[in-house]
DNA sequence: GCGTCCAGGTCTACC
DNA sequence: GGTAGACCTGGACGC
């Protein structure tokens, strides 16, 4: 419940069922793309395939390895959790062991439903997502779920299909010149996991991708594990206008002030607190 | 039915 | 570096 990426394909949230579906691609260009079901029955994540085939070794350590990256298992949280224990309204981030924000198993593909959240309704976004992923993602020979589409399958669509198929309108080329960057190795994104920039200098390096700007870059320094940064965007705005300022809106200043004491966790503690609504 | 507004903003030209 | 205006889409709203 950590965000909406969970409402978006190839991500499919069941809340009844308290479990995620999920397509994953494996190593390979051979190797089709499997469904995963993932519950939590007794507090431990439990994944199930929908193969029929037979995965090897190689298949399910790319699985796990997505599953934990998309969960943020390995993320280490004690420092987080120790900034907002004190803090009355905070605390209950440590109750319900919060804070670990769903992503996808990679950089590009959260950078493509990133720019398709901007300036546009979230009906809107999650119709642009499904027809990246219907149209281009390879299907499941299982249960005929789709991938997300690789760079590459992008990159091959002309400028029209994004704007007449997608509806992406000015957005079309922002998608089309992405894929071909990323696809022709010019633009490592997946590099920037691991980078050693600075946030200011990472954030300075996001935004010559055309469509991020300032709310863009701060949404994925979050998936990427940097909290520095608020990601401030309508949603937010509106949202802490009601739970911290009667109704009116804020000042961005005012916004930054309010969440300021949790320094380089700021990101997150804001976060949390717009959402508290969708967990506690 | 039609026009306007705006939603999980960004880009470009111009100062 | 700061800002005005343009930009696709589609649902909500007022008339």
């Amino acid at each position: 419940m950590s965000h909406g990426w969970r409402a978006l394909l190839p991500f499919e949230f069941d809340e009844a069922g308290w479990s995620i579906t999920r397509v994953l691609a494996l190593d390979g260009d051979s190797s089709a793309p499997v469904t995963v079901h993932i519950t939590s029955p007794d507090g431990a994540l439990a994944v199930n395939t929908a193969a029929r085939r037979k995965l090897g070794k190689r298949d399910v350590a790319r699985i796990t390895r997505d599953v934990r990256h998309m969960f943020r298992l390995d993320d280490e949280m004690s420092i987080f959790y120790a900034a907002v224990a004190g803090e009355p309204e905070f605390s209950w981030i440590v109750g319900e062991g919060a804070g670990r924000l769903l992503r996808s198993p990679t950089v590009y593909e959260d950078l493509v439903k990133t720019i398709c959240t901007t300036n546009c309704s979230w009906a809107l976004t999650t119709k642009m997502v499904a027809g990246l992923v219907n149209n281009l993602g390879r299907p499941t020979p299982e249960d005929g779920r789709h991938a997300f589409p690789t760079p590459a399958a992008m990159a091959a669509e002309p400028e029209s299909f994004y704007r007449d198929i997608v509806r992406a309108g000015y957005r079309a080329n922002y998608f089309k010149e992405l894929a071909e960057r990323v696809a022709s190795g010019e633009l490592d994104v997946e590099g920037w996991m691991t980078s050693e920039l600075s946030t200011a200098d990472l954030k300075r390096e996001m935004k010559r991708v055309k469509g991020v700007g300032e709310y863009a870059a701060d949404n994925l320094l979050k998936l990427l594990g940097r909290y520095d940064c608020l990601a401030l965007d309508s949603w937010v705005r509106a949202t802490f206008a009601r739970l911290h300022n009667k109704g009116r809106a804020a000042d961005d200043r005012k916004i930054a002030r309010h969440y300021a004491r949790f320094q380089e966790w700021r990101g997150l503690a804001l976060w949390c607190d717009m959402t508290r609504d969708w967990i506690k």
